[in-house]
RNA sequence: GGGCGGUUAGCUCAGUUGGUUAGAGCGCCUGCCUUACAAGCAGGAAGUCCGGGGUUCGAGUCCCUGACCGCCCACCA
């Protein structure tokens, strides 16, 4: 039977099996429109961050799919033609390297093997394990469509790439020159300058004595001392450089120095940057091993000596130190020095070394052959795109971030000395040694007409291609009139969720590229494209880090590493999902604790049960003879003012919760939608109304309890369909078994998403809201007198299964609310009798037992019980509420009197607070008459 | 060296354009196995909103300043 939900909620027994429906039945699936379904609704679109093949699924990834989840669930609910798209990224250097580990176990390496045999290895690699990350996300049930899934290596994404190289090319935006690169010498390859990180590293500054030259040729016995923290590099050192006002050194301008250990003439130059404070205030230049320096060589047209071979070993130029390592050289290269007395000193210094983002191998500086874009043209437009507000930032400082970046762009090296990639589509001539683009294969040299040529083995920054995906999975550079569909459907993609840590790497590229190559795609309508429709994406929201418990970055060499599946394993998908949204605040990363996630398990398992408890009520409902159809599951029960207080009321705080989840998606606050929804499910929907509504279900005497069961269903079947986008598993496993097996669709997330239209929870322009909205005062009073007869209660021990007679005093309104709902009072506040008293017997207070009336602004409540009044106690409790009540007023007063107020403040702060300041004083009065009815302590 | 973010209850965090008595979850204390749920119910305690100054009728919120924590960017050997 589909009602039977077991008695405990385990996630486990549910999962699986939905997640594999997902995939199974196509249900995200999104097919490109036909032209006639263009214009009837508008898209919502998201391109996944495509994961490393090398990836297995952590937090971070959880976190970022969990919010894109959420919103992609919602918009589909919300009617809209959804698509996300998933994907793998070939994520060339870092899974080279993950090959290159595992054919080194195996004893041989990659230049062994050849390039052809290792690129397929690689391929192999990753039809192996490059799934890994895919499967998880089946299994985690993110709505994605899977049958659009693509590798970034694909053939026609390959073409894309191909496509946008060369065109950069012919528009001379690529270029191909020896400048000094990052160099990885364990990768052997260029990195950019995004893929090097700085660390602080205590390292040394060695000053080195270079002798003087004089006229005659000969050492003139004079040294000029430099200081450097890389010693090793003097073997390529070309001059000695001194800022041109530095007395010191004024008398060697011009001279020659004769550069230790290689014997090679240099000159002494000036220059502005060199700065007299540093060291010695003199820099040895070596230009193809330091930017600066490299620079400096430009500026005085020096020669440039790479002393160095791709592995960092010193290559023929470094003479005797030929073959070493660049850190043996550089202890080999000290000792002689010192040895030969050269050696002017040793100074601790601290500096920022550059290691490679992938391997952490120590990044060297060196001068190499390499393809670059010229990237200004292509940040002109990426930062107009973000300045004339085409592309919106959440949080809004990522905005500047980006700017700052884009404002001080340089050109981006594109080629990397890989052999897992695109392979850059150029060749080069043996004979005329010039190179010929092109977009087919090329046979003969495009200058000179030599077959003499061979393509290129760089291959091109990974990000180059990940940096076009968002037209190229819609087809682009083959936009035809008969192939456009996907591209004006879904171009410009609505959102990018993503981290920070690849705005740069991957946002900004998208931008740049996006804008740059759908420019002259037409629009649907055939007109031009502006820069507004040429962006990737309309906006883009960067998403928090996800941390321990301790905010400490989680990292598999400290181990803190939280495995998501373990944790989905142990407290379900949902309750993560949760726990990632309810604390997914902008701007604050989350320090992820399982305790957290114990507790919206919890939840969970509270809505499981408040399930139970309705299939219960259905079911025994049925025994006698009564059956609530579907399909009013999902409408809107007719209110009138006779309805229950508990149906006007529940009903009321469901619109309002629909309409805060409605606001705090719109703009991103998962927290704040997560938490409504909570607040209304646990602490109103099953606090409360479950408990007020367990009154209406006797289905054999009470007639209205068909009434309180549709309302019953109502809300709940809503409150699903709320929850739904956030916790996608539990809903639907209660939302098919709510349809006895016969939902209305295959599918609660293809279900239209709770509406807030006849609701306007702050106008009550339409009697369904100002019946509910009634429902909502009258049910605060009521909480109100509960709440302080169970407090009451406590205060006195009396026992929690024993029914107590209550006295109220309270003017007609009130009076007339707890009389119609005396049921409610007494059964939640476990009331035998309920008596109204006048206010006049209420303040005669002649019984001593009567002493202890509790006093609110609306009324009066008073609860009975046998035991001898605590005096003392009551005293001391009316005289710390009146000490609080007449803080109020003082602090009113203050306010009221001061003319500055009443005169600027908005009428209705101003009358807010004068009405704050009377029921303040009316209870103060109740409070100090009670007072003076205890007897003398 | 620039730029940015943060500091609110024991912990993790909310707190709209300044506005009435600063909130939540977890944890803690007390009492309950009240048949949907002990993964629960009911009640309760708990805060110098980092320090200092200023603007304002009014500041957790805006401005200045200091401290501490964190992040990003940068070619100083």
């Amino acid at each position: 039977m589909p009602h039977d939900l077991s008695k405990a909620y385990d996630p486990t027994a549910i999962e699986d099996h939905w997640a594999e429906y997902w995939v199974r039945e196509k249900l995200f699936a999104q097919p490109t429109p036909g032209p006639e379904d263009l214009g009837d609704k508008s898209s919502f679109t998201i391109l996944l961050p495509p994961p490393n093949v090398t990836g297995n699924l952590h937090m971070g990834h959880m976190f970022e799919h969990t919010e894109s989840d959420i919103l992609i669930r919602w918009h589909r609910m919300c009617g809209n033609r959804v698509l996300w798209i998933p994907g793998t990224d070939h994520a060339g250097i870092a899974t080279q390297m993950l090959v290159e580990r595992q054919i080194t176990a195996e004893g041989t390496t990659r230049q062994q093997m050849g390039r052809d045999k290792f690129v397929e290895r690689v391929w192999e690699w990753r039809r192996h394990y490059g799934g890994a990350i895919l499967g998880q996300m089946k299994r985690l049930g993110t709505s994605v469509d899977w049958d659009r899934e693509y590798f970034t290596m694909d053939e026609r994404l390959s073409v894309a790439v191909r496509e946008a190289f060369v065109r950069l090319y012919e528009q001379g935006l690529i270029y191909r020159g020896a400048y000094i690169v990052n160099w990885c010498p364990r990768c052997q390859t260029a990195i950019s300058d995004l893929e090097v990180v700085y660390d602080e590293h205590k390292g040394h500054l060695w000053e080195i004595r270079y002798p003087v030259i004089g006229d005659d040729g000969k050492d003139t016995g004079e040294f000029l001392t430099v200081a450097t923290t890389r010693p090793e590099t003097m073997l390529g050192d070309v001059a000695v450089a001194v800022h041109p006002a530095d007395e010191r050194y004024k008398h060697l301008h011009g001279k020659k120095l004769r550069l230790p250990l290689v014997g090679r003439e240099i000159p002494v130059i000036t220059d502005e940057w060199v700065s007299p404070e540093f060291g010695t205030g003199a820099v040895k230049v070596t230009p193809a091993h330091d930017p600066n320096d490299f620079a400096l060589g430009q500026r005085h047209d020096l020669p440039s000596i790479n002393v160095m071979d791709d592995t960092a070993h010193i290559n023929a130029e470094g003479g005797v130190y030929a073959g070493l390592d660049r850190f043996v050289a550089r202890k080999k290269i000290v000792a002689d020095l010192e040895e030969m007395s050269l050696l002017a000193g040793v100074k601790d210094h601290v500096n920022n070394v550059g290691h490679c983002d992938r391997c952490k191998t120590m990044v060297e500086p060196r001068l190499s052959l390499q393809w670059f874009v010229k990237i200004q043209p292509l940040a002109d437009k990426a930062i107009a795109a973000v300045k004339e507000g085409h592309i919106k930032f959440t949080p809004e400082m990522y905005g500047k971030t980006y700017l700052n970046w884009m404002e001080n762009i340089h050109d981006w090296c594109i080629s990397r000395q890989l052999w897992w990639g695109h392979r850059i589509p150029a060749w080069h001539c043996a004979v005329c040694h010039k190179i010929t683009v092109g977009r087919d294969d090329p046979t003969k040299c495009a200058h000179c007409g030599s077959d003499q040529i061979t393509q290129s083995t760089d291959v091109l920054d990974t990000w180059f291609s990940s940096g076009l995906l968002p037209v190229s999975v819609f087809g682009w550079p083959n936009i035809t009139e008969v192939n456009r569909a996907d591209f004006d459907a879904f171009y410009p993609t609505s959102l990018l969720v993503t981290g920070f840590d690849i705005l740069f790497f991957w946002v900004a590229r998208m931008i740049m590229l996006g804008c740059w190559f759908s420019d002259d795609v037409k629009m649907p309508d055939g007109s031009a494209r502006t820069l507004k429709d040429s962006v990737p994406f309309r906006e883009v929201y960067i998403h928090a880090l996800v941390r321990d418990a301790n905010r400490e970055k989680m990292s598999k060499t400290k181990g803190n590493v939280v495995d998501p599946i373990e944790i989905v394993k142990q407290y379900g998908t949902d309750a993560v999902r949760f726990t990632l949204a309810s604390m997914a605040s902008p701007g604050t990363d989350i320090a992820f604790n399982v305790a957290r996630t114990e507790g919206y398990r919890a939840f969970a398992n509270k809505i499981w049960n408040a399930a139970r408890f309705i299939f219960m009520n259905v079911d025994r409902a049925k025994e006698a003879g009564i059956t609530i159809e579907p399909i009013s599951f999902a409408s809107a029960p007719n209110l009138t003012s006779d309805s229950s207080v508990e149906s006007r009321w529940i009903i009321f705080q469901f619109n309002l919760t629909a309409h805060r989840v409605d606001l705090a998606l719109k703009e991103y606050r998962f927290d704040d939608a997560a938490n409504a929804i909570y607040k209304f499910f646990w602490g109103q929907f099953c606090d409360w109304y479950l408990e007020i509504v367990k009154l209406r279900l006797d289905f054999n005497m009470n007639a209205s309890a068909e009434e309180a069961l549709t309302v019953l269903l109502y809300v709940f079947e809503s409150s699903l369909r709320l929850l739904s986008p956030i916790m996608p598993f539990i809903t639907e496993e209660i939302w098919h078994a709510l349809y006895d097996g016969k939902p209305p669709h295959k599918s609660i997330a293809l279900s239209k998403y709770p509406s807030t239209d006849w609701f306007a929870p702050f106008g009550n322009r339409d009697p369904q809201s100002a019946i509910a909205g009634a429902g909502k005062n009258e049910m605060d009073e009521l909480q109100l007198v509960i709440n302080a007869i169970r407090a009451r209660r406590k205060e006195i021990r009396i026992e929690e299964k024993a029914l107590v007679s209550i006295k109220v005093a309270a003017e007609e309104q009130i009076r007339s609310i707890f009389h119609t709902n005396a049921d409610i009072i007494q059964r939640l506040a476990r009331v035998k009798d309920l008596e109204f008293v006048s206010v006049q017997d209420r303040n005669a207070k002649k019984k001593h037992t009567d002493l202890a009336w509790q006093a609110f602004v609306s009324f009066d409540v008073f609860v009975e019980y046998e035991k001898e009044i605590d005096t003392d106690a009551e005293r001391e409790k009316l005289n710390k509420e009146i000490a609080r009540q007449e803080k109020i007023i003082a602090n009113s007063d203050r306010q009221l009197n001061n003319p500055g107020f009443t005169a600027k403040a908005p009428a209705h702060i101003v009358e807010g607070l004068k009405k704050q300041r009377d029921d303040a004083q009316q209870l103060l009065d109740k409070l100090r008459r009670d007072l003076d009815s205890l007897p003398p302590a």
